[in-house]
DNA sequence: TAATTATGCTACTGCAAGTAGCGTAATTTA
DNA sequence: TAAATTACGCTACTTGCAGTAGCATAATTA
């Protein structure tokens, strides 16, 4: 959206994007949420600190920006509502379970606890098409599916932020089989 | 523990923890947790900084010590697991629903996931005994409790983060519902 | 009265988010 | 080729918060 303002003067904007978003991920996963300074960021990106902020309006914004970018499109395959979110749910696990990601999503999420203009950023730019998605594909209603979005990502990163580490395959696929005991 | 670990000399620690616990919650209620200062919570309780931090290491860790006041211990009541699982959900939505208590939970959970000694705190202090408890009364597995856990608190706060607002009843129990059938 | 311990207070360090301003590089248009 | 335009890198700065140091003082016991 909106890459060019302006018919074609100027010095284009180089195309960091995505060195900016890889160095993101590997200083968060290096050095944890708080610890990913927007300094450390943009030196691992070989950026000036100063592009960052003239790209994304904060820390927060930008590290939304980089876990829309580590999620994409949502895969939604299968014939019927098990199968995709069966699908869904191990996709979603195994994102979080990237390098970084998982860190980053429970950072910017608490820091969105406390600020109404990151939550709505995380609202409308991460979790909005999911749930829009998802709630074309399974047919129900948009309580339903919220109610799901909470239950699957909340139990993720919760285990991602009491153990550290991302949860174990066997607990997904119970996590997989509780979700779907709701559908039934 | 270790209330007085002289036998009685010198000035007697003023009795001031539950101000403080107080002012913390409502710091964190009305300026969210990163905007709830260690000055701001210290004026709030009519207490130096520097008297808080006598008495905890950190700001993580004042908080978690606060939340594990404010959850205190779990209503286990009910013959069957069923009951068990019921009220001790239904409590743990309440306690979350408290002003300030769904924010500070939020946000020292996140600290925690880039600050390995806050982690440890946060598990030791606040998980363990309602695992261990749990684990009892419901005569289960540490890792299915564990799961438990982490689907109920990480749905309950993946709710309060993204709306900012605690879990409506009627989805709590639903969230009950859901659980209960894992144990069926 | 002396020893002891906690408190309030002021001042400080360290660090990270975010900003301002300058000189300069890479484009388009005349 | 020469403006005009826009983004860049760089340095320096402000602001705000976590956490610390040191001192005078209050409240207790021996």
């Amino acid at each position: 959206m909106q890459e060019s303002t302006s018919p074609g003067a100027g010095r284009p904007r180089a195309d960091v994007t995505a060195e900016v978003f890889a160095a993101t991920l590997r200083s968060v996963h290096e050095f944890g949420y708080a610890g990913a300074t927007m300094d450390r960021i943009a030196v691992a990106a070989g950026v000036a600190k100063t592009t960052l902020y003239r790209r994304w309006p904060s820390k927060g914004a930008l590290i939304t920006a980089c876990l829309v970018d580590a999620f994409g499109p949502a895969p939604l395959l299968g014939e019927d509502r098990e199968a995709v979110l069966t699908t869904a749910i191990r996709w979603g696990a195994a994102r979080i379970g990237d390098p970084g990601v998982g860190a980053a999503f429970a950072g910017v999420f608490t820091d969105a606890v406390s600020d109404p203009a990151l939550r709505e950023i995380l609202t409308n730019e991460l979790q909005a098409p999911y749930l829009r998605v998802l709630q074309d594909a399974l047919g129900e209603s948009e309580q339903r599916v919220r109610f799901v979005i909470d239950v699957v990502m909340g139990t993720l990163l919760h285990r991602m932020g009491i153990s550290g580490e991302p949860m174990a395959e066997d607990d997904v696929e119970a996590l997989i089989a509780m979700v779907i005991g709701v559908f039934r």
